[in-house]
DNA sequence: GCGATTCTCTAATCTGGCTTAGAATCGAGG
DNA sequence: CCTCGATTCTAAGCCAGATTAGAGAATCGC
């Protein structure tokens, strides 16, 4: 009561907008940047859709934010996941860990990591220039897993592992395009992009 | 199926329809179906606005071929490739030609091919009916593929490859997103996923 | 309780970009 | 040359959906 509590009249203020935004990134997600209408980012919300503008300045606002919170989420799962390796681990087993804490969280745990991979190429220009910034330490995070591997000898010399890492990449971001998770397993799924990079699918 | 090509002269007409179609085809793949301006599409094909409406019922229809197309075209190309095949050839060998195949026109012979990988998620549904019976056509010829390179024993009996498909085809399909032929060569690009799929990145 | 402030709503405005109307142009016969 | 159909243009029309105005409801400090 007399606790002045600016916090706490904020929170409901940062509630109401941590509502929206988290509409925002499900319909993203869901429709693409063409099809998601500020109407149905409120109606997910709970709220009118000009609400919506005390909170951002522009619908392209709004969707700059969503996109950079997923790139930037990613990047921070990924990274505890990695910090969280023992020392002992190989290269290639670091990669692994990548690979498995980059499909979970864009698949279980993230619309905004869906809607920011969805996205990232069909927003017009200006809105990547932020989102960008984050995909560039991303980018070099794993270019860093790949250059370890290779160095360790756990990775074929021959092989071009810049064009690789955006192989899996490609594959791993794709999977938002297909995934369904009611007719597969997350399990396997993991356990078959590690397999492919890995090991390949030959005998 | 719109080129009856009445034997001489390809009509006037039937080519401004296809340099629209053209158009269209390179403006959605360069800037995706929510970055596409009918007025764009017209000032490349060398017309005004409302002159692709003489051949066109809507801006939607226009993109709805466009897709269809792309997709069509790419399941010709790899299924000419893969009869082109030398009989005795294994079913890794087959699924290595498709691979190349598949990359080869996507990033070389087709702004349609790319336009229709770039945008299937992110048009209308009513859009994508059509070229859904394309996909379901292309899915099935991969399909094929990777069963028999399974029955072989040429592919890891542990693997799910369904999975393992639908990875591949993302990992194809994505570098739509980042290709840049100034600066990497498509030689290399099919020589890495194939070596991907074929023996992995491990040594 | 009672203003002051924060938040949300309804109603209206604005605009980009698809689409339509209808006039001009072109090209092949006659 | 003139006519007619095919083609393309200029000038509006029109609408979905973002955005703005300004009036109410909720909440807070006192």
């Amino acid at each position: 009561m007399t606790e002045p509590a600016p916090s706490r009249a904020a929170s409901k203020s940062a509630q109401t907008r941590q509502r929206i935004l988290d509409a925002a990134a499900e319909v993203l997600s869901r429709k693409g940047y063409a099809g998601t209408r500020l109407a149905d980012v409120a109606a997910v919300a709970g709220v009118q859709a000009p609400a919506i503008y005390y909170y951002f300045a522009s619908r392209d606002e709004l969707v700059e934010e969503v996109m950079w919170v997923g790139a930037h989420r990613v990047r921070l799962h990924v990274e505890e996941r990695l910090a969280a390796v023992p020392e002992g681990a190989s290269a290639m087993d670091r990669l692994m860990v990548a690979v498995e804490a980059h499909l979970r969280f864009e698949l279980q745990l993230s619309d905004y990591a869906t809607a920011s991979v969805r996205n990232a190429g069909h927003v017009p220009e200006q809105l990547r220039v932020r989102p960008a910034a984050e995909e560039a330490q991303y980018t070099h995070l794993w270019r860093d897993l790949f250059v370890a591997a290779q160095q360790a000898g756990e990775v074929r010399a021959d092989l071009d592992i810049n064009i690789l890492r955006l192989l899996l990449l490609g594959a791993m971001n794709w999977v938002v395009e297909w995934w369904n998770p009611r007719t597969r397993s997350l399990d396997d799924l993991v356990a078959t992009a590690q397999g492919m990079i890995r090991h390949g699918a030959g005998t």
